[in-house]
Formats: structure tokens, C-alpha cells, sequence
DNA sequence: TTGTTTAATACAACTCAGTTGCAAATTTAA
DNA sequence: TTAAATTTGCAACTGAGTTGTATTAAACAA
């Protein structure tokens, strides 16, 4: 069950993902401290929570294990037809998608269903 | 500031990961699920940190956030020397070191410090 | 062995990201 | 404009992980 309604919230919070770089995540921690004063905490993790599932979104889990949102790329909750990396930069702390495919290792007798790379360490900006 | 004494608790959690087999994860739930009866949990999660700190053992977060841990390779809290992907099996929820190398998409201008690639599928025992 | 020092432990209380249930409000369709 | 269905806010909760502190136990020297 996705998105039915064009909401404020839903609304808003499309909005701070389109302000935002194409290829950056932004924390729910972060859309929280941006939007909480306007909508509960609640509302902002199911609003979230359906846009993914409808492929408008993407989540992931930062190192500490907090979650991370980014534009979709056509994929739903149950269909992922892209996999890629996240890179965060340990110094200013930015999330991205980087447009590249990973190659997996080969494991024969095993089954690949769904994979998550992070890298972490230095962005363009800050990696003089 | 790693392990100095060897208490019961530093035993009986090690005694866990000889037990398991080599390439094995136990996920921090567990661990607490198994001695939690004889040691406090903060006990646990403490020894857990200094024998990582020590490179007895190394850590990762799963799919869901949750902390897991397996056996050391050397590698310390600042020092990684090794960084291999982790297997989930979706069936029987098993956590496997996979004993490969990962090979870093290429990235001009960034400067990769450190990395976590976790795979989910099925496991040589449940992918018939 | 005993005593002293220092680290390790238990306990309780806490933190905080994320979840749940439900009544009230809002949207959509009829 | 009413009825049906979804969305929201609120408050309370969950549960993994953390912190402070008094007590206990390990290590070591005499």
C-alpha cells in the first residue's frame, strides 16, 4: 500500500528531496529536525515509509545503523531493479548514491537476493 | 583500551565464537539470549568492545541495524587490514565472513577509508 | 598467603530511533 | 453534503545500546 493522497506532508517532504542534490541522502534524523515542528515524527516515518514503497524513495542504513533516505530510481519495497553503492564522506558527514554498478563476488551454491555497500571516507569536496 | 584481565565473562564469550564455526557471526541478541542468565548485558556489550578493540573479534550491523560479531582477522577498532563482504541467509537467518575481497568501484576524486558490503540470499545449506 | 591496587561487574536508570493504537481530522468519491 | 476511507497527531510504548556508580574480583607485590 503506497501513496493515495497528495497531503501536505507528503508534499513537503518530496520537497526537501528535490532541493537536494540529485544523488544525496538525507537522515530521517535530519528530516525531522527540518520538518518536525510541522508534522509529528509519526507522520514523517509513514509518509516515508510509502513513498519507498512505491519506488518514489530509497532507503539504507548509515554505519551507526540510522536510516537514510534517497530518491528512487524505480524500484519498490519488493521489486529492486538497481543495487548501488552509498558513499558518506567522514568529514562533512554527506550521504550519496554513486551511479555505479557493484560486482559482486561469485559464491557458487549460494543466492544473491539483495545487497548493500557502503563506503566510507573522503567526497570530492572535501578531499583536497 | 583492550582486554587486561581474563575474567569469566571474556571465557564464556569466547567459548561462543569456538564453538561456532569459523566463519560464523552471532548477532549481540544472541549472545545475550545465551549468557545474559550469568552476566549482565552491559558486561556483555563491554567485553564485546574490548575484544574488538584487541582485533579478537570484529564487528557489523546487519540488514535491521542490529550488531553483529564474529571472529578477528587481525584488525583492530583503528586498524583494517581486512575487509571482507558478510552473507545473511533470508532462510535460516545464518551470518557468514565470506573469505573474499571486494572489489571498490573506481572513484577519482573520492578517498576510500573504509567499507561494509553485507549480501543476503540463500545459504549452501537452504538454496537446494 | 595476605594485602593493596586496579580493572571488571551488576544494577538501575537512562537515551533515543523507531513503532503502535486509537481518536480526531482531512481527503476523496458518491 | 454526506458517507467512506485514509491520514494525522498524540501519547505511550519498544528495545537495542549506553552511562554512572558502588561493589566485586583479578593481578601483583611483599
Amino acid at each position: 500500500m503506497g501513496i493515495i493522497r497528495k497531503t501536505k506532508s507528503v508534499v513537503e517532504l518530496l520537497k526537501e528531496f528535490d532541493n537536494n542534490s540529485s544523488l544525496g541522502a538525507i537522515s530521517v534524523i535530519t528530516l525531522i529536525e527540518r520538518l518536525g515542528s510541522k508534522f509529528n515524527k509519526t507522520t514523517i516515518y509513514r509518509v516515508l515509509d510509502k513513498l519507498e514503497e512505491d519506488g518514489v524513495l530509497h532507503s539504507f542504513l548509515g554505519k551507526n545503523g540510522l536510516k537514510w533516505y534517497a530518491k528512487g530510481n524505480g524500484c519498490s519495497t519488493n521489486v529492486h531493479n538497481d543495487v548501488h553503492p552509498h558513499f558518506q564522506c567522514l568529514v562533512c558527514g554527506k550521504m550519496d548514491c554513486l551511479t555505479v554498478s557493484v560486482a559482486l563476488p561469485k559464491m557458487p551454491n549460494r543466492k544473491v537476493v539483495a545487497s548493500q555497500l557502503l563506503i566510507q571516507g573522503k567526497c570530492e569536496e572535501c578531499f583536497v
